[in-house]
DNA sequence: CGAATACTTGATTACCTTCAATACGCGTGG
DNA sequence: CCACGCGTATTGAAGGTAATCAAGTATTCG
């Protein structure tokens, strides 16, 4: 159920999580009860991998949406990875996208404005999503509230609805009902800014497909 | 020297570094030329650590002083960590606090104003310069121009120098001529919201000496 | 010692916040 | 079934923080 907490910044966590299906957030609070949102999580994800290596979590991770996911114990996946150097390398590997991914919140906190940045966050959802298979037809399932917007982005709720009704009114996108879809991909990415090379998708356009959101 | 380019957006690098001396800083280049800078390097960090996996680089890593680095093969370091699993967990768990940092300031960006956000950036640096022990008696040496704030915290220069005369003007922290000092560590860390937990040193004041910038 | 870079200051503008009120949707319980 | 409540979405108006523009002053450096 949207709201449930798998981890809370300070508690010492023993397990991780893999995502099967839904939406997680992990955020801080203010002093002043505000909170923000620092990344989201969708399925496929390992929300809490991060506590493999820290004693104590500095932020919280809660469902957004109803969601299902898998478990496993920190002690056991520490071995495997000792096990199987492999492994290790590839969640290793996700830990350094989720770098990526931060940086790239901060250029858009600090370099767009409520526009861009609302469509750069839709931009990069809507190629994670893709990359794991959740997108049909330039829509995909997407359980996310406006506060949870401004949550995010830092934009107060007002703006953040009156910039989607502008987003909606320039038919770039629909968002609602817990669904999203982009309706002009390649005006969305430029009004964004978006370079997916931040998301460093592991094969790179393998196989001769291409990717239909993605340009070259 | 500052300004020198160790590592481009798009160039894959085959080594690693070390600095030894000095200040970098990881940016990102927008359309219109501004610059977003989203992590800084201080000694005994390794600024491209995150390039040992990763194809391509998408951010620009260069130098902002003068600075003395130590270089590393990939391969070497690779081979290294195969060797040694534990000293693969160190570099791991570092990715996992630049991850962190990261996240801190989207914190920064989304919800403290002006006077917050340069006082937590401070607040940030002199403990982490602390912790490589480049501190004495508050004061460290700090060569970043205001253009450098400006660029991190992704307000304008103008505005970030009235904010530094703020801080001055309330005693809290004295900056400029390639020196930062902070004189009243409590109230500044208040003003900031800081709470150091993110940055996850190492060992939690280990051998029962407590550092004095430290808070219980 | 001159030019470039960094810093400072004042005035105007703009993006976004806050406040306030209303409308909508949905699940609960009478 | 409808009333009620609560979270979410929407709209309008007023106010504030920070950006931009425009000069001018220091400082650094070759």
């Amino acid at each position: 159920m949207a709201g449930v907490e798998i981890s809370h910044a300070g508690m010492r966590s023993l397990r991780c999580s893999i995502i099967l299906d839904g939406f997680l957030a992990t955020s801080k609070t203010m002093p002043n009860g505000k909170l923000q949102i620092i990344a989201f999580h969708i399925p496929g994800d390992m929300p809490d991998l991060l506590s493999l290596h820290l004693e104590v979590p500095d932020s919280d991770i809660r469902a957004i949406s109803d969601c299902t996911l898998a478990y496993m114990a920190n002690s056991d996946l520490y071995r495997l990875c000792n096990e199987h150097p492999r492994l290790g390398d590839v969640l290793w590997r996700d830990t350094v996208v989720e770098v990526a991914i931060a940086r790239e919140w901060i250029v858009s906190m600090g370099q767009r404005q409520a526009v861009s940045r609302i469509a750069h966050l839709l931009c990069e959802m809507m190629t994670r999503m893709k990359i794991v298979g959740r997108v049909f037809d330039g829509t995909c399932l997407f359980d996310l509230t406006q506060k949870n917007l401004s949550d995010a982005t830092g934009l107060s709720v007002v703006h953040v609805n009156r910039t989607l009704q502008e987003l909606r009114a320039r038919n770039l996108i629909s968002f609602g009902q817990g669904m999203l879809t982009i309706h002009d991909w390649d005006r969305l990415v430029r009004l964004a800014d978006f370079r997916s090379d931040y998301l460093h998708q592991q094969p790179p356009m393998s196989f001769g497909l291409r990717d239909p959101t993605e340009r070259p």
